[in-house]
DNA sequence: CCTTCATTTAACCAACCAGTTAAGCGTATT
DNA sequence: AATACGCTTAACTGGTTGGTTAAATGAAGG
């Protein structure tokens, strides 16, 4: 998994297509194993295995009700990932908005003869 | 890497810590293979190859200036990423909003023999 | 109680991963 | 031309992964 924190956990989950597909079937309802088996085509202990990844990932939760165990989409861990990328997509985009917000903090400047200008760029 | 996909290569790549710093580093600014070297604990072919890891999944792309080759990091397989991640998030979101909307009706149903109800929960 | 159904664990395999050191390659620098 | 520098490739190691089949667990039902 290369790492053991939580980041690393939930993108070596993601990195696996038949994972992706689960969490695409329990996005829309919880599910038990054997239904997640059926258009797979793999065997159920493979599947089985998965669902222990995600779990360990945080990415699922799961309840047992009578002999059947249900699977559940967690978003927590879904949304750090979705962070942590978009906190590094956005600074590098800044790079390229960057000379947009320059020429508007001119512009800014130029109308602030007579008021107070405020900085176009925000941290974080 | 188990899949082969875009998508499985982009998540694997960021499954590693060190990985992810490189990307972190490289949000700042286009550094060569002894820059990013220096910060981390690792040998420097570690990093090279930490960077073809990246380079195949189209994260970043190399470009060669005299005897240095400078990385720079590349914003769309991050953009495809957290749009994957997005999609089922917002598709899990919404069934809780759903269910909340649904509790919500009823609790105001009830509460409102005599006077309006307002909801006092508030998505995100 | 014995069976059946849902799921997990065990044992095994082939492939991959992240790190190492040592050697190779191509481009300055002297 | 020879040396040094930046980086990559090769060869090896130990640990992990994703799949398999077969056996074990555990709750439900005859």
């Amino acid at each position: 998994m290369a790492g053991t924190d939580q980041l690393s956990a939930v993108f070596s989950a993601l990195s696996d297509p038949t994972r992706r597909a689960i969490i695409a079937e329990l996005a829309d309802r919880d599910a038990t194993v054997t239904e997640l088996t059926a258009p797979l085509s793999i065997s159920m202990p493979a599947v089985s295995r998965h669902l222990k990844v995600l779990e360990r990932a945080a990415l699922i939760s799961r309840s047992r009700s009578g002999k059947w165990r249900a699977s559940h989409l967690e978003s927590a861990p879904l949304r750090e990932a979705a962070d942590w990328i978009e906190r590094y997509r956005r600074l590098w985009d800044a790079s390229l908005t960057r000379l947009d917000a320059h020429l508007a903090a001119v512009q800014a400047a130029d109308r602030a003869t007579d008021r107070t200008a405020d900085d176009p760029r925000d941290p974080e």
